[in-house]
DNA sequence: AATCAACCATTACCAACGCAACCAAATTCC
DNA sequence: GGAATTTGGTTGCGTTGGTAATGGTTGATT
């Protein structure tokens, strides 16, 4: 058996990254779900309004790398619910400045906690030095590091 | 500031593990969908065929955690486009042995090497034995070692 | 100041997803 | 041995996602 051969998705890093960010993800959604009716670009959205405070709709998908179409359905539903304010910027018009609403913020630190919480229980098999290791190599495989 | 407020984005697991993923599989996905027109399932369904052998839809499902629709429509996709083949089995004829064709196997074997390369180059920032620790950490999380 | 390019955000359209319902074969139960 | 249940796999349908085109605004060029 030549060395060819011994290639196995267990040992592809896209295949197990993937994998471990749908197994993480799964439970944690149905929290944000259930308890708000969220979907995940919702939720994405909704935390980052929350760490950041105020932003653009570019100011979240360059931040968050997420598509814009799906940023700008996310803030409809968002605003729709009561959770974000939009208001037109007076200097450049085009954009509109995002605030989370009282319930919005309500939203946020609930879902944050219950987040702390979860990902306590997701690396409980891991030491607090696995852990860091990991965040620091994850952030390095997504290009977040300076 | 309270403990609270530190909390951020780039220290939320599931966020993390999301975005290495996302952006892991973003460059890879070009070479598959480019050189074979597939999909993503459909190249994860033809890594387990390349890997494992023959197969039923129900094997790859549980093994590849993917939605038994998703495998289903993936596999008649590879079927039209003849990389694999199906076949009722002669004991439970409810079930489909599948099995790559010639031009499967070619498939599978030029992605594979690609994909090997591909990889290399993803944690060239990373010791070997960090991308070891990384691998084994993320079988952990994705609930995948025994 | 009129035109043109660049930019923010939304929308129209089609592809892909996921749930639930379904068909067919096999197994269980009485 | 026939009805009810379970299992392998597919399909219909409403939802979500991405690409490309659009509307509206700003900034640069001249």
């Amino acid at each position: 058996m030549t060395k060819k051969d011994d290639f196995s998705l267990q040992d592809f890093l896209p295949y197990l990254l993937n994998q471990a960010a749908e197994e993480s993800s799964l439970s944690f959604q149905q929290v944000y779900k259930g308890r708000y009716g969220m979907l995940r670009t919702e939720w994405r959205v909704l935390f980052h309004l929350g760490i950041y405070g105020e932003l653009t709709a570019t100011e979240i998908v360059t931040r968050a790398r997420i598509h814009k179409t799906k940023v700008s359905r996310a803030v409809q539903k968002l605003v729709e619910r009561r959770f974000v304010t939009r208001e037109r910027d007076g200097d450049d018009r085009r954009q509109e400045r995002l605030t989370l609403t009282h319930s919005g913020k309500v939203a946020y630190r609930d879902l944050q906690e219950i987040g702390e919480r979860y990902q306590a229980q997701l690396t409980e098999r891991l030491t607090q030095d696995e852990v860091a290791q990991l965040k620091r190599m994850l952030r390095v495989l997504a290009g977040l590091d300076k």
